[in-house]
RNA sequence: GCCGGAGUGGCGGAACUGGCAGACGCGCCGGACUCAAAAUCCGGUUCCCCUCGGGGAGUGUGGGUUCGAGUCCCACCUCCGGCACCA
């Protein structure tokens, strides 16, 4: 009787050797090292929300493959992890059940924490940071500065989008429809004075440099193309008739500018009022803006399209033509100029509005795509004509080309207590100036109400609000935004390279050794934001000279999510599946195997409770196959098994390491398994076994460092990785397949070196194909070497 | 509407450059062990026909290329994801 398999004893025990060995820390470059047998895999930090669930154990399943596949490789493997802990849903949950939300925060993070470490992850868990640490965001601050110094960050009074439940303003990313992405209340227009960052000057980088990332995923980088949304146009001045006023719009199709019949300003087009200004139309136009601002998101975009006339015209200054100036909020002051050119005839938008106030429609283009009615570049077709008319008006300055963005620059501030404070204190002489870099961190206040109601909760604390300005010394108050939390998940990847530095933010020499990330892994759902931002920010620093690398992440995997019973897993449908459960009930072997081999990981895959004891069923038969043949004398001989083996090796090798597919893998060493079992006196089985342990150690690495440990082995976390021998993945025989017109017929053992004359020989020999030659000739063979011969029968 | 991705057994899914479709797991069926059951282990399992041997069909649909197509090309259908009053 052999001993039984028991995960909570040996899981328990491995874990404590790794942890006295430190097997899974990095320690930092000496200086001048060479980078190339270095690798930094990271995995998005997560938000301690409370506990661990299946998608962090899937997402971190893959991370942990491949740092034990390439340190086995001989790589030195950064792998660290950290805590995305500013942000709304403690600071609720404080409101809520009383408390400081760093408590709340911290209680969380050392249950995840703990949860992490019962899975027996290979992290350096020396490098560990939380992004609510004044140790940490002290340098969120300093990066702010050292952004704001660099220009990248500027104050404007902007309308902004208020989320009237959550008492907070949202950047455009985070309305959804209209709503709150976060608590889908219907959101409001504000006008307050708020910090952004100004990523439209990286637009032109975000998007070229992406050619760099030929590791990303298709649908990121298209998600990524669509959302900075370059289009390429031209600005055209139009002059307002009997006025000294010009309104440039921008227009991707200047092709069509003799096709323009009236003019369109947004509602929130400052010109708009002077316009009207002392005409018969003021009254109905300011009716017509005050109600445009109060319409929401949705309505403005669903309901049909109306507007007011001004009675004043705009002048087409490719024909003079007069075109009556409108007032209409399907023209948004976001996009382009927030005026437009309308041309009915080939634009939709316009061509409902014309229908409906009876305007002029007016063709310029013929189904040949030619240009028609344009004066001199009729007959051109379209897309020359772009050009031409752009050239012949840029010479008398009424256009130039442009670009278009649908980017905007982000807008960092939250009227929120659990963020980052905002490093600036406002003076009434010297306006706005930056806490000195020896003043930082400025740390949050404690105070006893985080309920924002309509001001930041950090104004109510009086004593941290009054300072002395940095510049003249005069009473001065702080800033009393907080910044968005996708601020301090910007940037730390570079913190985790030197996460104890208290001098800086990181050492530049540091972070250029471990930098690009090899392998970064996390949810689709961060695919547009926080990558956006991410890249920028390295741009940013890049050029401010504090990187050596443009591009933070060379290659990017997105992963599925973890769905049960048929839906996304969530507190509220009630289906949430714990992870400490089962692996309490199975060990962490059997729950960190089966989430890699739920599917391709990076599709959405359904967690079934059965499947699990699958893999609990493959991790007691390797145990009693392995300890069945531990005490056996090794042999060289080659048998089926022994190449088996080599076949094997060399299929998750690839698998891992070249094609990053990593439920295959786990299939193919059960494969090997059951092989085993079915060749119990096989010479090679020993080191079958053997090599099994060896190969499943990514995935299960208590069980596989207990076997090593039985087979009289030990380190199996740093032992070499097993290599296929080519010969062995050559068989002298092989297993022929005979086809007839492209359908197997027959299949038989032949020699390896059998030429090809005698293997068509053999194949018509046969006398199961020549049953299916039905006399007829033999008219074409094909020979596919070491696989199968084809008969063409006429 | 535009862009990206995917359609394979009862289910999750394998099949890297065209070459034995269905690896591996789940489920189901049969067997061993057991007084019995559970657990465990072994075997079978695409569908249809067949007495054995075997035969036929088969990767969303319709065409095409090829000795040979899940894989390549064309058209279409369905589903998933992203973007969208963006001028």
């Amino acid at each position: 009787m052999t001993e039984r398999y028991d995960p909570q004893r040996i899981e328990a025990k491995w874990q404590r050797v790794w942890d006295e060995a430190r097997a899974f820390e990095a320690p930092n470059p000496e200086p001048g090292e060479d980078r190339s047998k270095s690798t930094y895999v990271l995995e998005m930090l997560p938000y301690p929300s409370g506990e661990l669930h299946m998608g962090h154990v899937r997402n971190y399943m893959l991370g942990e493959v491949v740092a034990h596949f390439r340190r086995r490789h001989g790589y030195k493997v950064l792998r660290p992890m950290g805590f995305d802990s500013f942000g709304l849903p403690a600071e609720n949950a404080a409101i809520d059940e009383g408390g400081h939300p760093r408590d709340v925060t911290e209680r969380n993070i050392a249950a995840i924490r703990a949860q992490m470490e019962r899975l027996g992850w290979a992290i350096d868990w020396e490098r560990v940071l939380a992004t609510h640490e004044p140790e940490y965001y002290r340098w969120t601050q300093w990066l702010f500065l050292k952004f704001l110094e660099q220009g990248h960050v500027y104050r404007k009074d902007v309308p902004v989008k208020w989320c009237p439940n959550d008492q907070t303003v949202l950047a455009n990313e985070q309305v959804v429809d209209g709503r709150c992405e976060r608590c889908g209340a219907e959101v409001e227009s504000r006008k307050l004075e708020q910090w952004l960052f100004r990523t439209t000057a990286y637009a032109d980088a975000l998007l070229d440099e992406m050619a760099t990332l030929e590791w990303w995923p298709e649908r990121v980088l298209t998600m990524q193309r669509n959302w900075i949304g370059r289009s390429e146009g031209a600005d055209v001045v139009f002059r307002v008739d009997g006025e000294e006023i010009d309104i440039p719009v921008f227009t991707t199709r200047p092709d069509t500018l003799f096709g323009a019949t009236f003019f369109v300003l947004a509602p929130e087009h400052p010109l708009v009022a002077r316009l009207v200004e002392g005409t018969p139309h003021e009254e109905e136009v300011a009716d017509y803006v005050r109600h445009a601002a109060a319409r929401s998101a949705v309505e403005r975009e669903t309901k049909e399209k109306d507007g007011v006339s001004t009675g004043r015209f705009a002048v087409n200054p490719v024909d003079d033509a007069r075109l009556p100036i409108w007032v209409a909020d399907y023209v948004l002051m976001e996009y382009g100029t927030g005026a437009i050119m309308a041309v009915p005839a080939h634009d939709e938008r316009d061509r409902q509005f014309a229908e409906r106030y009876d305007l002029p429609i007016r063709p310029v283009i013929d189904e040949e795509g030619v240009l028609v009615d344009s004066a001199q570049f009729s007959g051109m077709p379209s897309e020359e004509g772009k050009r031409a008319i752009v050239e012949w008006l840029e010479g008398r300055n009424g256009a130039r080309f442009a670009v278009g963005y649908r980017l905007r620059d982000w807008l960092l501030s939250r009227q929120r207590y659990w963020g980052c404070p905002i490093p600036v204190v406002h003076c009434g002489a010297c306006g706005v100036v930056p806490v000195p870099e020896q003043d930082l961190p400025v740390e949050l206040p404690e105070i006893d109400d985080y309920l924002p109601k309509g001001r930041s909760p950090l104004a109510t604390a009086e004593e941290w609000l009054r300072v002395p300005c940095p510049r003249c010394g005069a009473e001065a108050r702080r800033e009393t935004d907080t910044m968005d939390t996708f601020v301090d998940s910007s940037w730390y990847f570079l913190r985790y390279c030197d996460a104890r530095n208290d001098r800086a933010a990181f050492d530049r020499e540091i972070v250029d050794y471990w930098l690009p990330v090899n392998q970064y892994i996390g949810g689709v759902e961060h695919a547009i934001l926080h990558l956006l931002y991410a890249r920028f920010f390295v741009k940013a620093l890049n050029d401010a000279g504090l990187l050596g690398f443009r591009e933070p992440f060379a290659r990017l995997f997105t992963q599925g999510m973890v769905h049960y019973r048929g839906a996304k897993m969530s507190k509220s449908k009630g289906n949430v599946v714990e992870p400490i459960e089962y692996i309490d009930r199975y060990g962490a072997d059997a729950v960190r195997l089966y989430l890699p081999f739920l599917g391709p990981v990076d599709q959405d895959a359904e967690w079934q409770d059965t499947g699990l004891e699958g893999m609990v069923r493959f991790l007691h038969k390797l145990w009693r196959l392995t300890l069945e043949v531990a005490d056996r004398a090794g042999s060289d001989e080659v048998t089926p098994l022994r190449r088996k083996v080599h076949a094997t090796i060399a299929k998750v090798s690839d698998d891992i390491g070249r094609r990053f597919v990593l439920n295959t893998p786990i299939a193919a060493v059960m494969e090997l398994v059951n092989e085993i079992g079915r060749a119990p006196g096989d010479p090679a089985a020993r080191f079958a076994a053997e090599t099994a342990v060896s190969l499943i150690q990514p995935y299960a690495p208590h069980v596989a460092e207990e076997l090593w440990e039985r087979l009289g082995r030990e380190r199996l976390w740093e032992a070499p990785w097993p290599q296929a021998d080519p010969a062995m993945l050559e068989a002298d025989t092989f297993e022929l397949v005979v086809q007839v017109n492209g359908k197997v017929r027959d299949r038989f053992e032949v020699p390896a070196d059998l030429p090809e004359a005698e293997l068509v020989a053999r194949a018509k020999e046969s006398e199961r194909v020549r049953a299916h030659l039905d006399g007829g000739e033999v008219r074409q063979t094909i020979v596919v070497p070491g696989k199968l011969v084809n008969l063409v029968v006429g």
